[in-house]
DNA sequence: CCCTGATTCGC
DNA sequence: GCGAATCAGG
């Protein structure tokens, strides 16, 4: 996956905030954070060092040929897009569901442009169930804000939903988001 | 061990 | 420019 210019603002955005090269490449799918690193660094962004303690370190030379068994884990792109067809048309801002039914369904129709939210304006209490695809220009976040101050809107439950916080740690086992019963 | 960012360097 | 490999450190 390329560096498209939607994914470069919101790394600088992540990165602005103060989330790991890890959390970052995991919201932006398809890279792994040496990738992630890597970037904020050309982009001359990485102003984080903090132990900074010996900042030479003799690298060791690096011939090619190391991994000789070594498995790749590459992380393809699991951010979950649902759309379909739908039947969910909740106002927006509805009472608090209380238990939110899977729903699986109609992500793209149903936020309303006004309400929508481009990496920039994302806020912690904003959901950031992201919409579309991440690679083209026709992608937002969902932005919808709950009164519960949650990042959770009534459009995509919060059973499907993990916070970043969590999200990362099954980074490895990577299991789809959206598949918590 | 887990994680973090930093750096090098083959591609 | 990209990112895996590697390092140094908490």
């Amino acid at each position: 996956m390329s560096w498209t210019n939607e994914r470069v603002e919101l790394l600088k955005k992540l990165w602005g905030d103060g989330l790991s090269a890890s959390q970052i490449a995991g919201e932006l799918g398809g890279v792994t954070r040496n990738a992630v690193i890597g970037k904020v660094h050309r982009l001359g962004l990485s102003g984080r060092a903090k132990s900074s303690s010996s900042s030479a370190k003799p690298r060791r030379p690096r011939t090619t040929a190391s991994p000789a068994s070594q498995s790749a884990p590459k992380r393809p792109q699991t951010q979950p897009q649902t759309q379909g067809s739908a039947a969910l048309k909740m106002e927006p801002t509805p009472a608090p569901v209380a238990e939110v039914q899977p729903v699986a369904e109609p992500i793209a129709d149903v936020v309303p442009m006004s309400k929508r939210a481009t990496i920039l304006t994302l806020t912690e209490r904003t959901c950031k169930w992201p919409i579309g695809d991440p690679a083209t220009d026709d992608f937002y976040f969902c932005g919808q804000v709950s009164e519960a101050g949650v990042p959770y809107c009534p459009y995509h439950c919060k059973i499907a939903y993990q916070p970043v916080a969590d999200r990362r740690r099954s980074a490895n086992n990577k299991t789809s988001v959206a598949q918590a019963s």
